[in-house]
DNA sequence: AAATGTGAACTGCTTCACAGCA
DNA sequence: TGCTGTGAAGCAGTTCACATTT
């Protein structure tokens, strides 16, 4: 086997838990708003709220940072939002290149929220030679031909896979290869990369089946009536010659 | 306070922890994908490493849901995907409105995937009176007054956000007053809402600065040489009068 | 008086390793 | 023999509660 992991092993990165450097982009988040009302200082309650954690969790988080608050106060924004901006990299800039210029490439190369934070649209790349030249959010689509060389001019590490399922493993090879080390997955595939190379998913329609799977057990529960929405009988018809300790065979797959 | 929770308190769900239910779905694409192959067995090892989970993971998370396995042979695969299909609540159909038809809405309601597995969209909806009417993915755009009509007509219940981060705590108050409660959240925004509603949000920002956080690491140890990166030396420049107990003051704000 | 920073307890998730079964 | 199913151990993340500091 090629020895791929897919996700980081959730290693502690110099200290600080991988669950707190998720939650620092909402807190800067907060933290710049707050900054943009000009409000001078804010406690750890506040803030929590504003992040939508509990204020136990955050200031455990911001210790792991160092001690930036000040007892009896709270924290000084602009100060905090300096720190956590560098903690996580944003004080330099980093740029992107998209590949995949469908409906969602196209609709995060126009996504605001990017160029804004640290991060720039370095190329959008697109397999379809159709698309070269067309400007997508004021850029010029480059055909996926320049891949390695679009990569290596604007020292690249990090890049967006916006591209079908199909053609995601692929593209991913060419980006590791040209020297990517970062890699934001839209398409619905796991991709396997060496070690050494991070990969985060955002997987719309698994996001709509965790939904789908609470919807379904508080429709079961409706009746708030009896506690727990009882076993709930999963026998529904003959389960026969399965050995399933219960649940019943489909004549035929469901979608 | 309204009192709103934002996240569900990752209560076990009917005995499925929350983390297995995050990964039904990847195990139900790997095995739709070997269904399609008319693979009739696959084993934890196999499966595991087509999902990208390592195999004693699978095994337990297959525990919570029953027995359905077979020792010295492996799983059965359509009776796999019929099982999770089911503890998922894809055998039956959920109608899904998207709010906010941008570049993002409108990728999103072009989606395959989305029609395909349980999901169906029944209805588009977008504040911008010149939108109405328009076609989008085949279906025509509605304006927003008519919202709460669609979401109770139709019976919705699961709802996806793709407004502008200003619109979408009102866009959401809205639907759950009309009876939704499940929402994805692509707008940069920590929705409030009330006990009982489930929110997930998907926020390219945030996962860009996770991926830079752990960019900015691999850049530091660059030099294969020295074992943790050294505790970085944090001060730069005069720590002055700061309180912290190193780093330092930034004259302006980046970004 | 107010709010931070943190040890300690707790909860949940992952991994191990092997008994049990086909 | 081969592979599942699962107790038990280990680890990470969260919450509690309070000593500490301004």
């Amino acid at each position: 086997m090629a020895t791929g992991r897919t996700h980081r092993p959730a290693t502690r990165s110099r200290g600080i838990p991988e669950a707190t450097v998720a939650r620092l982009p909402l807190y800067l988040r907060a933290l710049t708003a707050l900054s943009e009302r000009s409000v001078p200082t804010v406690s750890s309650e506040e803030l929590a709220a504003a992040a939508g954690v509990n204020s136990a969790k955050l200031r455990k988080d911001f210790s792991y940072l160092g001690s930036y608050g000040t007892r009896g106060v709270g924290y000084d924004v602009e100060y905090l939002v300096y720190q956590i901006s560098r903690e996580l990299g944003l004080t330099q800039d980093w740029p992107v290149v998209i590949v995949g210029i469908g409906n969602l490439g196209a609709a995060l190369a126009n996504y605001g929220g990017f160029a804004s934070r640290g991060f720039r649209v370095a190329a959008l790349i697109d397999a379809d030679p159709a698309m070269a030249g067309k400007p997508v959010a004021g850029i010029a689509v480059q055909h996926t031909d320049e891949l390695e060389q679009i990569i290596t001019d604007n020292g690249v590490s990090i890049g967006v896979i916006a591209t079908p399922a199909g053609a995601a493993q692929q593209v991913c090879e060419r980006l590791v290869a040209a020297g990517v080390t970062s890699i934001l997955n839209f398409a619905p595939t796991v991709l396997t990369v060496p070690d050494g190379v991070d990969v985060r998913k955002v997987d719309l329609s698994i996001e709509l089946q965790i939904l789908a799977f609470h919807e379904q057990r508080k429709a079961g529960e409706e009746t708030p009536e009896s506690g727990p929405p009882a076993p709930v009988a999963r026998t529904t018809a003959a389960a026969a010659d399965r050995k399933g300790p219960d649940g019943d065979v489909p004549a035929v797959m469901p979608a």
